[in-house]
DNA sequence: CAATATACCTGGATGC
DNA sequence: TGCATCCAGGTATATT
């Protein structure tokens, strides 16, 4: 579910909750995540300690305490963090309850159990975060993001741009949603090799990412299934997609039909009169 | 190195 | 109504 703007339209809805507010209790389900809930980690450096802020690295949210401990989350595809008053009812696929001193509590609601849960203690906070980070790919409103940069790193590759542009280790925070998105913006067919593209096909596609996603973000994210932020609010953004799931209908631009295919597993559509393919 | 397949899960939509 | 099948926002790993 949530690619870059949905886990920052969490990351902004929590901070104000959370920033000040210390752990007074720690509960977890009995059921792992991606990984095993690491409840020993929680116990010993995030109960009883204070959320100082709240920062995010590609899909991953940073929950940062007073104390240099960091709780790490990752909503994976069903994930949704929320603060909540403290007598909300234990909801199914609840899996981390932190209570807090202002009679609220932050939760963690995961049905498919793809999600992350990790705690970095103060003494090797700066380490594992380096380490964990070190092939995570460039933020795209990072201004080290340039032509030049994309084309150094693509110039070579037959990749297809739309693989490219979700692998994570090159660019960050591009899920299904907003690739498709970000190519019909750009005018690029998603299968076009890497390595086709100009410096000027670069350039459209920087702006275009940065301009969808930060319309995204302001419009709260997207909820196709189950996104909602942490106030429990659904986001609108897909009110507003051309493209995805949208296969059939008229392209807002040139009234061609729509087209979905298959590319990598993944569902991808386009259109191909203003996204033609290149040989 | 790159493309593909698989695995991890639940639940909603669809079709018979 | 019940049951089978397919599909979904992500990512890590194994296999060609």
């Amino acid at each position: 579910m949530p690619e870059l703007p949905e886990v920052e339209v969490v990351r902004r809805g929590l901070l104000p909750y959370l920033s000040g507010k210390t752990v007074t209790a720690v509960a977890t389900s009995k059921h792992r995540l991606r990984h095993p809930v690491p409840v020993d980690l929680l116990t010993r450096h995030i109960h009883g300690q204070t959320f100082l802020t709240v920062h995010r690295r590609a899909k991953y949210l940073l929950l940062r305490m007073t104390n240099g401990a960091v709780l790490v989350i990752h909503l994976g595809m069903t994930g949704k963090l929320s603060v909540l008053p403290l007598s909300t009812a234990f909801h199914k696929h609840d899996h981390l309850l932190l209570s807090l001193d202002s009679d609220s509590e932050l939760r963690l609601n995961d049905s498919r159990r793809f999600g992350t849960i990790m705690v970095w203690p103060a003494s090797e906070a700066l380490t594992l975060e380096r380490s964990f980070f070190a092939k995570t790919g460039i933020e795209p409103f990072d201004p080290g993001l340039t032509t030049d940069h994309l084309y150094t790193l693509s110039c070579k590759r037959v990749l297809p741009i739309k693989s490219l542009l979700m692998n994570g280790q090159l660019i960050a925070g591009i899920g299904n949603i907003y690739a498709n998105e970000i190519l019909f913006a750009a005018r690029i067919h998603p299968e076009t090799p890497a390595r086709f593209l100009h410096r000027n096909d670069w350039q459209r596609i920087i702006v275009a990412t940065r301009q969808i996603l930060q319309e995204a973000i302001e419009a709260g994210g997207s909820t196709i299934g189950d996104f909602l932020n942490a106030s429990g609010h659904p986001g609108y953004f897909q009110f507003h997609f051309k493209v995805y799931r949208q296969e059939g209908t008229a392209c807002p631009i040139c009234a061609h039909s729509i087209v979905k295919m298959t590319l990598a597993g993944r569902a991808t559509y386009f259109c191909p009169s203003c996204q033609p393919a290149r040989t």
